[in-house]
DNA sequence: GCAGTCGTCATTTTT
DNA sequence: TGACGACTGC
C-alpha cells in the first residue's frame, strides 16, 4: 500500500504487525481468507482490517458488517475497534450471526411476517416445544425422542428446508418426521415464537426474496468480515453469499484446523468453497505464533498433519522451545488427578496463579474425580459449563410471566406459567385447552378466555390467572423495566413460591431472582433496538446472552472445563487429562468416522497452552460404574516423541496387571515409546515384566496388586498406588477416597482387599 | 400435587 | 456409578 500520507494513526496501527498481518490489515478491498493458526493475532488483525478501512481507505462504518459466533468474541471485537480509532463506530455492525439476524427481522418484522413482538426460543424453550408437538400428533416420547426430533427439525432449518418445500418421500419415519416438523413450525407461528435456526433462516429468506431489503442490504454493506469462519453452517454461508452480492467485499478469518463444531451443522468445506464463490479470493496465511513455546507448536503440527485435506498450516514461534511436554500414566482416574493436584502445587509454589491453570477434558462427566481431588488439596476452581444465568428455572419462569404480558399468544410462556406456583390448574385442565387450542388453531390463550363453563371447576382459577396477566401488563406498562421485574416477581406469587422450597437451592433460587431484578435494572437498551419496547429488547437479549456460565468469574481460581469450551481461549500451564483411546477420541467419534475432527479438537488442546503442558491418562478408569482397562489415546503417539517426556514422581513401579475382568474400550492396542522416549521399564506389550525385585511387577509382596482396591478401617477405601521396603518393614502408598494418600505400613494397616 | 421409586442412559453445545 | 425423568401411590 501506499503510505504518502503518513498519518501517525495509521502508521501506529499497522507498526506492531508481522508481514502476515499486514499484508492482511493493508490488502486492497478485495476478497481475502485469513487462515489463521491458534495464537497467530487472529482478532488483532479482524480489528486492525476494519480500523484501517476506517481510517485509511475511508470506508464508513455504516458500510461495515462484522459477524462473530460468540457475543464475547462481538462485544471484545467492538471495544477493540473503539480504543484503536477514535471513530465513532456506532453505526457499524457488529454481532453473532443471530444477533445480526435478528436485528433484521426486528427491523423488518412486517417483510419477515412475523408479529412485531415476537419471542426468541431458546434451546430449551425449543425442547418442550417439541415435546408438546410430538404429543399432540399421539407420537410417543420413547419412540420419538424428542432430542433427535428437535435435532432433525434444525437440521433442516439449517439446510434451508421448509416443511412445505420437502416432497413427500421417504419411509414412514421420515414422513413423520416432516409431519412434527410442519406441526412443530405452524405453532411457532401461531404463537410468534422463533427458535434460534429460525432466526437466520428467515433473515435469509428475508435477504434472498425480499428485492428491495436485499438491495438495500447489498448497498449498505460493502465490507463483511467474519470471524472462526470454520464453523460457519450451510444457512450462515449462503446469507452471507446473499448479502455480499457480487459488490460485497468479503475478508473471512478462520482455521481449519479449530473445526471442532462439525456435529452442530458447521462444515469447513465452506472454507475450501470460497475461491469459487467469491471471485478473485486470496489466502493469507497467519502461521508465527505469540502464544506458546516452540515444543508445545510442534508438537501440535505435528499431530494435526495426520489430517487429510488441510489447507495447510505450520505453527512457528521466535520465542524459545520451552519445557518439554510431560506425560503421565497414572494407575487410573484418582491417580490422575492427585497427579494433576501434585504438579499444580508444585507450579503455586512458584510465581504462578491459580487462574495460570487449566483442566481440559473430552467429556463433563471427568470433572468430577477431578474436583474431588481440588476439594481435599483446597485449591479453589471453577467449573465452565453447566446452567447459565438466564436458562435457571427460577428465572425462566419469571420471563414466562413478562412474556405473556406482552405476548399472550406464546403458548411456550403460557404453560409455563399458569400452574407455577401451583394455582389448582391441573394436567386435566390444560389438557382440554390444548385440545380446544388444537381444534380452532389458536393459542391457550385465546382458548383459556373463551372456555367458560367447558372447564368446570377450575374455569374460575383460570379466569383469576388471565386477569393476573393482565392487570400485570396494565400496571406495569408505564414502569421501568427493573420495576418490571420485580412486579411480576411478586404479584406471580413466584417470590412466595420459591421461599416455601426447602434445601440449599432455594436460597440460590431467591438470589437469582433478585438478580433478574439487578439485570433489568442495569440493562442498557442496544441503541440498535431503539423504537423497540425496552421489555421486549431485554427478553431477546436474555434469549441471545444467556449470561455467565458461572458466578466468580475473573476471581483467583484453577479452571476446567472441556476442550470445546477451551477454544479462544488460552493458559500458561493446561492440564490435558483424560489421554486414552476410547475416551479421547471417543469411541463414539471412531464409530462415527470422525477421527479427524477429534484430532483437531487435541490440537485445539494443546495450543492453549502457552508454557507448559501436562498429558495423562488412566491405565483404568471407571466408566459407567465399570472398570475399563485403557490404553493411551492414539494422538499421544502421533505427537512427535521427542517433545514428550514421561515422568514417573516414584521410581520402579511398573505397570500393575488387572486380574479382575475388565472389558476393554478402545480398539488402539498397546502403546510401544519410540526409541526417544526415556526407557522406563515394565511399560510396553509384555505386561509382567520383573521389577527389580523378586517378586513380579506388578505384585506387592503380601498379596496386594498394584491399583488393587482395599479399605482402611479408619481412612476408608483406597487404592493402592505404590510399595517400597519388604518384609516387615515394607509399605504401601494408598490414595484414599477421602482422607487423600497416605503411607502405610503394611504389616500393621490391617488394609481389606475389596 | 408431591414425594418416593424405578428405569434408563451416559460426547462435545458458540446462539 | 450416578443423574435425571417418568411413573405411582397417597
Amino acid at each position: 500500500m501506499q503510505f504518502e500520507a503518513p498519518n501517525p494513526e495509521v502508521v501506529a496501527l499497522v507498526a506492531a504487525l508481522n508481514p502476515a498481518q499486514k499484508e492482511a490489515v493493508t490488502a486492497p478491498p478485495e476478497h481475502r481468507l485469513v487462515l489463521a493458526g491458534a495464537g497467530s493475532g487472529k482478532t488483532r488483525v479482524l480489528t486492525h482490517r476494519i480500523a484501517w478501512l476506517i481510517a485509511v481507505e475511508n470506508v464508513s462504518p455504516h458500510s461495515i458488517l462484522a459477524v462473530t459466533f460468540t457475543n464475547k468474541a462481538a462485544s471484545e471485537m467492538r471495544g477493540r475497534i473503539e480504543s484503536l480509532i477514535n471513530v465513532p463506530v456506532r453505526t457499524m455492525w457488529v454481532g453473532t450471526f443471530h444477533g445480526i439476524a435478528h436485528r433484521m427481522l426486528r427491523l423488518h418484522w412486517k417483510e419477515a411476517r412475523l408479529p412485531q413482538n415476537f419471542q426468541i426460543l431458546d434451546a430449551d424453550d425449543q425442547q418442550r416445544l417439541v415435546k408438546r408437538v410430538l404429543r399432540s400428533l399421539d407420537l410417543p416420547d420413547d419412540k420419538w425422542p424428542p432430542k433427535m426430533v428437535t435435532g432433525y427439525i434444525n437440521g433442516q432449518k439449517e439446510e434451508g428446508r421448509r416443511p412445505e418445500a420437502m416432497q413427500d418421500q421417504g419411509d414412514y419415519a421420515q414422513r413423520q418426521l416432516a409431519r412434527v416438523y410442519s406441526a412443530y413450525q405452524q405453532q411457532c407461528e401461531a404463537n410468534g415464537l422463533v427458535d434460534f435456526a429460525e432466526l437466520l433462516l428467515r433473515a435469509h429468506e428475508l435477504c434472498r426474496d425480499n428485492a428491495q431489503i436485499q438491495a438495500h442490504y447489498r448497498n449498505r454493506f460493502r465490507h463483511i468480515l467474519v470471524d472462526e469462519f470454520q464453523d460457519t453452517n450451510t444457512l450462515q454461508y449462503a446469507w452471507l453469499r446473499v448479502l455480499a452480492g457480487d459488490r460485497g467485499v468479503l475478508f473471512a478469518v478462520g482455521d481449519d484446523d479449530q473445526s471442532i463444531y462439525s456435529w452442530r451443522g458447521a462444515k469447513v468445506e465452506h472454507m475450501m468453497r470460497l475461491g469459487h464463490d467469491f471471485t478473485g479470493l486470496e489466502v493469507i496465511r497467519l502461521e508465527q505464533n505469540y502464544r506458546s513455546t516452540g515444543t508445545i507448536l510442534k508438537a501440535a503440527n505435528g499431530l494435526i498433519s495426520r489430517n487429510n485435506g488441510r489447507l495447510g498450516k505450520n505453527l512457528w514461534t521466535e520465542d524459545g522451545e520451552g519445557e518439554p511436554i510431560q506425560l503421565y500414566a497414572a494407575f487410573n482416574e484418582y491417580d490422575e488427578a492427585e497427579f494433576v493436584v501434585n504438579k499444580m502445587k508444585s507450579h503455586l509454589d512458584g510465581r504462578c496463579r491459580y487462574v495460570d491453570l487449566a483442566i481440559l477434558y473430552r467429556s463433563n462427566a471427568q470433572s468430577r474425580v477431578l474436583e474431588e481431588s481440588l476439594i481435599r488439596n483446597r485449591i479453589p476452581y471453577r467449573i465452565y459449563g453447566g446452567l447459565r444465568f438466564f436458562e435457571r428455572m427460577e428465572v425462566k419462569d419469571a420471563l414466562a410471566y413478562l412474556r405473556l404480558t406482552t405476548s399472550r399468544d406464546d403458548d411456550n410462556s403460557f404453560e409455563r406459567a399458569v400452574n407455577t406456583p401451583a394455582r389448582g390448574i391441573g394436567a386435566t385442565t390444560l389438557e382440554r385447552l390444548r385440545a380446544l387450542a388444537r381444534e380452532q388453531g389458536t393459542s391457550l390463550w385465546k382458548v383459556a378466555q373463551g372456555a367458560g363453563a367447558a372447564l368446570g371447576r377450575s374455569h374460575g382459577n383460570l379466569k383469576q390467572f388471565l386477569d393476573l396477566i393482565d392487570g400485570l401488563a396494565r400496571d406495569i406498562q408505564d414502569e421501568p423495566l427493573s420495576k418490571m421485574m420485580e412486579t411480576a416477581i411478586e404479584r406471580s406469587g413466584l417470590r412466595e413460591h420459591y421461599k416455601k422450597e426447602k434445601g440449599e437451592q432455594a436460597e440460590s433460587r431467591l438470589e437469582n431472582l433478585d438478580e433478574l431484578i439487578n439485570a433489568a435494572r442495569g440493562f442498557e437498551r442496544p441503541a440498535e433496538d431503539e423504537g423497540i419496547a425496552p421489555l421486549d429488547s431485554f427478553l431477546a437479549h436474555a434469549a441471545l446472552e444467556s449470561g455467565e456460565r458461572q458466578a466468580g468469574e475473573g476471581e483467583d481460581c484453577v479452571q476446567l472445563m472441556t476442550l470445546h469450551s477451551a477454544k479462544g481461549l488460552e493458559f500458561p500451564i493446561v492440564f490435558l487429562v483424560g489421554m486414552e483411546n476410547g475416551l479421547f477420541p471417543h469411541q463414539r467419534a471412531v464409530e462415527e468416522g470422525s477421527l479427524e475432527e477429534e484430532r483437531r479438537l487435541c490440537y485445539v488442546g494443546i495450543t492453549r497452552a502457552r508454557k507448559q503442558l501436562y498429558l495423562s491418562y488412566a491405565e483404568v478408569r471407571r466408566v459407567h460404574g465399570v472398570e475399563q482397562i485403557g490404553s493411551p489415546s492414539m494422538f499421544v503417539r502421533e505427537i512427535p516423541p521427542e517433545y514428550i517426556v514421561e515422568t514417573r514422581p516414584r521410581a520402579g513401579i511398573l505397570r500393575p496387571t488387572f486380574s479382575q475382568p475388565s472389558r476393554s474400550y478402545g480398539s488402539g492396542g498397546g502403546y510401544s515409546p519410540g526409541s526417544n522416549y526415556p526407557s522406563r521399564g515394565g511399560y510396553d506389550r509384555a505386561p509382567s515384566r520383573t521389577a527389580t525385585s523378586a517378586a513380579t511387577a506388578n505384585d506387592v509382596p503380601g498379596g496386594y496388586k498394584l491399583g488393587a482396591r482395599v479399605r482402611h478401617a479408619k481412612f476408608g477405601e483406597g487404592t493402592i498406588l505404590t510399595f517400597d521396603g519388604d518384609g516387615d518393614r515394607m509399605r504401601v502408598e494408598v490414595r484414599f477416597r477421602e482422607a487423600g494418600t497416605k503411607w502405610l505400613m503394611l504389616a500393621q494397616a490391617k488394609l481389606e482387599a475389596l
